[in-house]
DNA sequence: AACTGCCTCAACCGCTCTAGT
DNA sequence: GACTAGAGCGGTTGAGGCAGT
């Protein structure tokens, strides 16, 4: 049995809001406040509407020093930044734009800012192709094999991205066992992997024995890129279910051992590099860690946070997330 | 002018958190 | 510690507006 309705359904009013209605709202709490119970002011006021509804009015449109629409650059820099860092605390965001309210920053996120930086990334990957296309496909292969070549190697590049995140990155899954209940990107990828699968030949990321040689040496090259090196072998776990590696990486002598076998036969094309660095927009797209039972001080937090945007080149979003730090926002 | 599809955003829903008892 | 009720939050919905055909 679920909980009591906060007030009786029946006699209560929904959908906008009436001039009048807003008039009498907003001048009872301009008079009197809210008197910290929501649920009893409409009744004091005698609207036939929901406590809930009558806070959600005053908090998103009546509230003084509200603004809406036209957001500006600097505005969706600091939206950008703390979505990558925190995700959708829509409230903490808010807390950071004078006069913005969560509900219209979501709604900013949900219908304008999203597609525009996710327009600019197919932008990129779209004339990325096209270059490649014009250079590389031969005569009669179609935009679908094309694509489905692209989906699988995305996918080993996700799967490898995880785990090399998970081993530089101390904020990660991996690295951080409060996460571990919340959400598994492991199992997402594979629970991808098994939906992709239903339609093509996914090739998925084996165990060291008989690795995939383009995922090891994109995996070695990304190693490179990030001026990593793998010292140690490191605590190798395989999923029982799946018999993928999970919670480390291959080491480096595992990596030298096969590179000398087999790496001559294998060159990552063009495409594959640019589309290795696509990826790293995926990576913050798919980034849906829950950091809300993080441990840890804020500040080091989001020092982290803003390693992580120049780390992924989103440093020039223009917004340095310690200063949030600084005045303890978060 | 009529139709259709897409976009926006206010509002709702249902869940979790928190404070009081 | 268990329970309850209100506050707060994020996800989702749907009405209205707009642009394209």
């Amino acid at each position: 049995m679920g909980r009591a309705p906060c007030c009786d359904k029946a006699n209560v009013k929904k959908g906008p809001w009436s001039p009048e209605e807003d008039a009498k709202l907003k001048a009872y709490i301009e008079k009197y406040g809210t008197g910290g119970n929501w649920i009893a002011l409409p009744q004091k006021i005698g609207l036939r509407r929901c406590g809930k509804s009558c806070r959600l009015r005053w908090l998103n449109y009546l509230r003084p020093n509200i603004k809406h629409g036209g957001f500006t650059e600097e505005e969706d820099s600091i939206i950008c930044n703390l979505y990558i860092s925190i995700g959708s605390r829509w409230s903490v965001i808010a807390a950071q734009l004078p006069g913005r309210t969560d509900n219209d920053i979501k709604n900013y996120w949900n219908t304008r800012l999203k597609k525009k930086l996710l327009g600019r990334h197919k932008q990129s990957t779209h004339a990325s192709r096209l270059s490649i296309a014009d250079d590389q496909s031969p005569k009669g292969v179609d935009d679908n094999a094309y694509l489905q070549n692209l989906s699988s190697s995305a996918l080993e590049r996700l799967q490898l991205h995880v785990q090399l995140q998970g081993l530089q990155n101390p904020f990660s899954f991996y690295n951080n066992p409060a996460l571990w209940p919340k959400l598994n990107p492991q199992k997402m990828i594979q629970n991808l992997q098994y939906s992709l699968n239903e339609n093509q030949n996914i090739i998925m990321p084996q165990a060291p024995h008989s690795p995939n040689p383009t995922a090891v040496r994109l995996q070695q090259e990304y190693c490179t890129m990030n001026n990593f090196k793998v010292t140690e072998q490191l605590n190798t776990n395989t999923d029982i279910d799946t018999g993928v590696k999970t919670g480390s990486t291959y080491t480096q002598s595992e990596l030298d051992d096969f590179l000398s076998k087999e790496a001559a036969n294998v060159q990552p094309t063009e495409s594959q590099i640019a589309e290795f660095d696509c990826f790293r927009n995926v990576e913050w797209w798919s980034n849906e860690f829950d950091y809300s039972s993080r441990s840890g001080d804020s500040a080091s937090f989001l020092h982290q946070s803003e390693e992580m945007c120049q780390e992924y080149g989103l440093g020039t979003l223009g917004y340095n997330l310690q200063n949030l730090s600084q005045t303890g926002s978060i």
